[in-house]
DNA sequence: AATATTCTGTACCGATCGGTATGAATTGAA
DNA sequence: TTCAATTCATACCGATCGGTACAGAATATT
């Protein structure tokens, strides 16, 4: 056995950068110049360390949901906080992602479901993104027809159409960050958002 | 002065192939290949004809508004009907093109303003997406502030928060639709927006 | 019929796409 | 120090991109 010459890069922060160029232009719009360019890597060495551009994309996506997914949903279940109080964090926390301006605007995960729409994605990055875009509307459905104080107010009546509802609002607040709206334009969005599930006055 | 071998293709019916092309899979996925194809013409007709794949593109924008946008407008300012029936009128007459099973699902000047955004459309061609994304704001904005009976309902004290509102509420349906979200559910949709505003009782 | 004009089809242009072969550089172990 | 193993950098691959040169086919005027 005998060693090797060592990688000259950190692997977590090649895949941020490339993230952040998925997240910026697409999958199809990302080319292979622009992500080792911006991972500070040649060719050879993205391929050696991530397979190809699918497989990159697919891990860029995960690592996506790990940094800026998955942290909103303990939100909903938060003690001691009303469900108005608990689903309007909930949705400013996601709202909060989507206009930080020293991220690419938007949601990465609704703009690749985008693409994948439009039959730009390979099929497997296609199954990925199909199961991400699930994620947040079966975390409004699953507390709207379940919580102890939905179920008092008769939002589990109405469930999946508030779940629904919901999630098409927060795809339209991704496409406005994504054209520069700020983050108290679309609080107010979700503002009124509220009120038309009935959990907040008008 | 002589004549010359006749055009052998509708430029009418081209131009509306090369819109769905592009509303199908924007501009930079569509490939002038795809285009081509489907006008049923070669690339030198092409460029005779339209210039380039830019000019090509806007006309195809500006044939999308003739027919599927201008029609919307006219349904606010129907006479002898509620401002609720208006809205919701004007509101599903948009959705039913974003669902519409025979043309691609979804908004054209929506999923193009994304492409802007991610700077993958040309000078041009962003200014005219730009003024065109616009348009369904503007409609809103000056309906809640001007039309009577919004006054009488107070909606005018807070019309630009509300067409930002219902805006934002159609750029979500038009990437739903995208998803192949049938119009009942999105009409479920509408009718919690204007609940929200205050047109409406949950 | 001859000719000027316009369109169509093919074949091609340089640039870029995703992806890879190859050799030099660097390392650990023998 | 030699050698096997691994990474890095360059240069290249076929395919496709948007766009065009050019020759042949079709038309209107003379």
């Amino acid at each position: 056995m005998a060693g090797g010459r060592k990688i000259e890069f950190d692997r977590t922060s090649a895949l941020n950068a490339a993230m952040k160029i998925f997240w910026l232009k697409g999958y199809t719009g990302a080319s292979l110049s622009d992500l080792t360019e911006s991972m500070g890597i040649n060719k050879p060495s993205m391929y050696s360390a991530f397979g190809n551009k699918e497989s990159l994309f697919i891990e860029a996506t995960q690592h996506y949901l790990a940094q800026y997914s998955g942290e909103h949903q303990q939100m909903l279940s938060e003690p001691h906080q009303s469900l108005k109080i608990r689903l309007k964090t909930f949705l400013m926390s996601i709202l909060a992602v989507q206009c930080d301006e020293s991220l690419p605007r938007g949601c990465m995960v609704m703009l690749s479901t985008g693409e994948a729409a439009s039959g730009c994605l390979p099929e497997k990055a296609t199954q990925v993104m199909s199961k991400a875009a699930d994620y947040i509307p079966e975390c409004l459905g699953a507390l709207l027809e379940h919580d102890p104080e939905a179920k008092a107010l008769g939002l589990d009546q109405h469930a999946a159409k508030h779940a629904l509802f919901l999630a098409t609002v927060l795809n339209g607040t991704s496409t406005m960050a994504r054209n520069h709206k700020t983050l108290q334009e679309l609080e107010s969005v979700i503002d009124t958002a509220l009120v038309g599930i009935g959990l907040s006055e008008g």
